[in-house]
RNA sequence: GGGCCCGUAGUUCAGCUGGUUAGAACACGCCGCUCAUAACGGUGGAGUCGCAGGUUCGAAUCCUGCCGGGCCUACCA
């Protein structure tokens, strides 16, 4: 029994210069999913979100938008905290950069790296662009039409600044270091080697404060200036935990976190810069940071000028929470990147869940209510076929934490429901609508032994689609209490029990204006 | 420029350290069933394994070159 164990698990800050789209619900859900399985498999669970709310880029939309910075937080924040609400997101925290227990706790850690000697005064000159809020290199600049350009084609100007710097060049070999010694904590492997050749490569101090810009936290003792964006982002996953109180119960129970999922676009500030914060203040890196990859829509990559960001509320007001939900776990590896199209989406929609998985749930409750007065039945001896669908059920669980632990969701739904086609073919071969004339008693056992099946998919597909998972557990009267995964195997269906009527818990989808 | 990855049935992809007729899912054809959300089950056809060489008794699997696509290469969710 895995009793209480802690797991940290945390989304990215979502920067509230954006709107919530696609990606970021593709993050979130997929935080939750692992949320979810981890507390129905006995742990004790902290799920933290939330949003990034300083910087320049922040300061400038505010005052497009004609408000204050902080007004014009709240209101992007409290759009990500919609789609939590949207997405059935079971976060236990929403953190932002705002809240005190932040600012506090960022100014601990710099006075902290300043104690430790870990960052200087000194002068930063380079090539900016305001747009990218970044510094380039001479080299790394194009040539354009109006002069020189960043990579990024935005303007450039140059720009001398006195910053405070942290000793990053310092960690190289430790990062090294820590990286052999830990081969999963960035993953998947692939950018595990990025990460590690860029290291390799060669790392330089890193500027940690701004002048030019004031939307951020002050630097202690130093008003002029306000600490770097990232500094102040990465160290939410500790604030959050109560830092700098690093003796707090909380503190201790839940850092280093299990597990950080990120975008593969800031793989290097998690996997480089926050380990040697981290190491720099004498604290643990977390355990592994996950990077996943990227949805392009209908082809096409996400940008400005096409403007085909996809709101979440989009998708799910046109295919329902639960096969949203299914289809970004489902359709690619964890890790890769993916398209998002119309047709892929109703394809899993109508196939998986509402053929495969529905429509199974439905035939066996349907039965069992016309042919055993809708109450579980009664099952006699176990037939060797019987036993097989009830072991392939039984086994699941096991094969399912196995590909959680390594965030391979495609994978564990792809073992749930190779049971779900297992048990559709169990029920055309025992044909209980035959038995139902010729041989009750058997029929009984044929169907206690789905519904039985049936109990064990919905227990384990909770953490993906919760939703229907509840739907369906209600339908099978499962107890509330009944419902984590040690009542796999401790709470079997009794007999007997009386069962509500059956309702579709995945409907198909239908396109708009396709005929009768 | 430097580093890394990929190119396998109509489509999306599996194929680990080389070894019998190259697999799955979806789509498609045929058959069965009729409990069910016109769902389910069975069965079948389909691939020059990017191209050209090489190593080997034997390569989709190793090596070289070429073509095509992608990612990383320092402060941008």
């Amino acid at each position: 029994m895995t009793a209480d164990r802690p797991f940290f698990i945390t989304t990215p800050i979502y920067y509230v210069n954006d709107a919530p789209h696609l990606g970021h619900a593709y993050t979130t859900v997929a935080c939750d999913a692992l949320a979810r399985f981890m507390r129905l498999d006995g742990r004790r669970v902290k799920f933290l979100t939330g949003t990034d709310e300083h910087g320049q880029k922040v300061e400038q939309s505010a005052r497009l938008a004609g408000i204050s910075p902080q007004q014009f937080t709240d209101r992007i924040s409290e759009a990500f905290r919609d789609m939590t609400r949207l997405l059935d997101i079971s976060n236990d925290d929403f953190i932002r950069t705002t809240e005190q227990r932040h600012v506090r706790g960022v100014q601990a850690l710099w006075q902290e790296l300043e104690r430790r000697g870990e960052i200087y005064l000194g002068r930063f000159a380079g090539w900016y662009s305001v747009r990218d809020e970044a510094f380039y290199d001479e080299g790394e600049l194009v040539d354009g039409p109006n002069g020189r350009r960043a990579p990024s084609g935005a303007e450039v100007e140059w720009l001398e600044e006195e910053n405070y710097f942290f000793r990053l060049s310092a960690w190289q070999d430790r990062l090294l270091a820590y990286y052999n010694a830990n081969p999963d904590a960035v993953a998947p492997r692939s950018r595990r080697n990025e990460v590690v050749s860029f290291i390799k490569a060669g790392l330089r101090d890193l500027s940690i404060s701004r002048t030019s810009f004031s939307w951020g936290i002050p630097v202690p003792g130093n008003l002029d200036h306000v600490i770097y964006v990232w500094l102040d982002a990465l160290a939410n996953y500790i604030t959050a935990v109560g830092y700098p109180d690093s003796h707090s119960p909380e503190f201790s129970t839940f850092w280093p976190a299990d597990i950080q999922v990120v975008g593969k676009d800031i793989v290097r500030f998690h996997a480089v810069y926050w380990p040697a914060f981290l190491m720099a203040a004498g604290l643990e890196p977390p355990r592994r940071v996950f990077a996943h990859g990227w949805w392009t829509v209908e082809g096409q990559k996400m940008s400005k000028s096409l403007n085909n960001f996809i709101p979440p509320k989009q998708l799910v007001d046109t295919y329902g929470l639960d096969p949203v939900r299914y289809f970004l776990l489902r359709e690619l590896p964890f890790g890769s990147d993916g398209d998002f199209s119309h047709r892929a989406m109703v394809g899993r929609l109508n196939g998986d869940l509402a053929n495969d998985f529905g429509n199974l749930a439905q035939r066996v409750l349907v039965m069992i209510g016309r042919n055993c007065d809708g109450c579980v039945p009664a099952p006699g001896e176990l037939t060797d076929d019987d036993a097989a669908l009830l072991d392939s059920a039984r086994d699941l669980l096991a094969v399912v934490r196995g590909h959680m632990a390594e965030q391979a969701f495609h994978l564990a739904l792809e073992a749930v429901w190779r049971v779900v086609g297992e048990a559709n073919r169990y029920v055309d071969e025992q044909a209980p609508w035959v038995l139902s004339r010729k041989d009750p008693a058997r029929m009984r056992t044929v169907l206690y032994a789905l519904a039985e099946a049936l109990r064990h998919l919905a227990i384990l597909t909770q953490p993906f689609v919760p939703g229907a998972a509840r739907k369906l557990l209600d339908q099978l009267a499962v107890p509330r209490r009944a419902r984590h995964f040690n009542a796999l195997a401790d709470a079997p269906l009794a007999p007997g029990m009386r069962l509500p009527k059956p309702e579709a818990i995945f409907p198909r989808f239908v396109e708009a204006g396709a005929g009768s």
